[in-house]
DNA sequence: CCTTATCATTTGTATATACAAACATAAAAT
DNA sequence: ATTTTATGTTTGTATATACAAATGATAAGG
């Protein structure tokens, strides 16, 4: 059944849980041909953009939570795509030259589903939506 | 961080995702109140308003899969607010007693999420929000 | 009728995410 | 300098959801 039949269209929390599953599984299709979920590839190309980066920055950039973050980080760790020096209380991630190759992969992945939703949503309008869904988002509270 | 001041704030993966996880929390701190999630509260309200309904009626209202649906049933089978009678190869989900007595409950979270997220975005705005996130996600593939 | 295909539901297992508590360290206050 | 508070990270555990395979049952074709 489509969105727009379904007895509860009207209620955000179905349309927006909904949508994020729609294009989660996009995205995912996508990331699946470097292996990694959505999420596992952008903390991989922010740690590759910065490397030393720290799980708290990581956390305000991908908008999860800590817990989230250290289980994001054990999984790229175990496929050797980055590893975590720890120094007192801060830690640091860099990315390992396995991590780093995939660099250009992920980039093409990034477009690749940059395109594709641009092209099934309609460039003017996909781009309208995202505004407007981070403007809202910032009104949401944490 | 803001959404609109993360690095990847032009994604519609990040931003449908974070605005689908603040929503849901939202939902969530309110439906507590009847000790419930917000998926199992639809459900319960979708199996009231139609005794008798099939899993795969509520596949289709709820847009999530056969699989979660069991899950949701189960959950709410054990805390007898329904339940399932089997027969052939359908099955039929019933409400009982104290399920059906929840009904103004559930009726009154709906009303305060509602308000709850028209307040913070504004009435206007959240409609036409809710409309354009159905229409999008009618275009994206299942 | 018997076999095969189709449909509805469930089960096993996996992923993504989070909350709350535990740690570990650093900074501030007395 | 010792205690308190705050910060950053990790761990234990829980929830929501899904995919793929299994099950059970009806329907269709030979």
């Amino acid at each position: 059944m489509k969105a727009t039949d379904s007895r509860y269209r009207e209620c955000l929390y179905f349309s927006s849980n909904a949508f994020a599953r729609k294009v989660e599984k996009l995205a995912s299709s996508i990331w699946k041909k470097v292996d990694m979920s959505p999420s596992h590839a952008y903390l991989l190309m922010l740690v590759i953009d910065d490397p030393g980066i720290q799980p708290s920055t990581i956390v305000k950039q991908l908008l999860l939570t800590p817990s989230t973050i250290t289980r994001l980080i054990e999984k790229l760790e175990e496929k050797k795509l980055l590893v975590r020096t720890t120094e007192g209380k801060l830690t640091n991630i860099y990315p390992t030259p396995k991590g780093k190759s995939l660099a250009p992969q992920l980039l093409a992945c990034v477009q690749e589903f940059n395109e594709a939703y641009t092209t099934i949503l309609g460039k003017e309008e996909s781009s309208r939506m995202v505004n407007t869904i981070n403007k809202l988002s910032d009104k949401l509270p944490d």
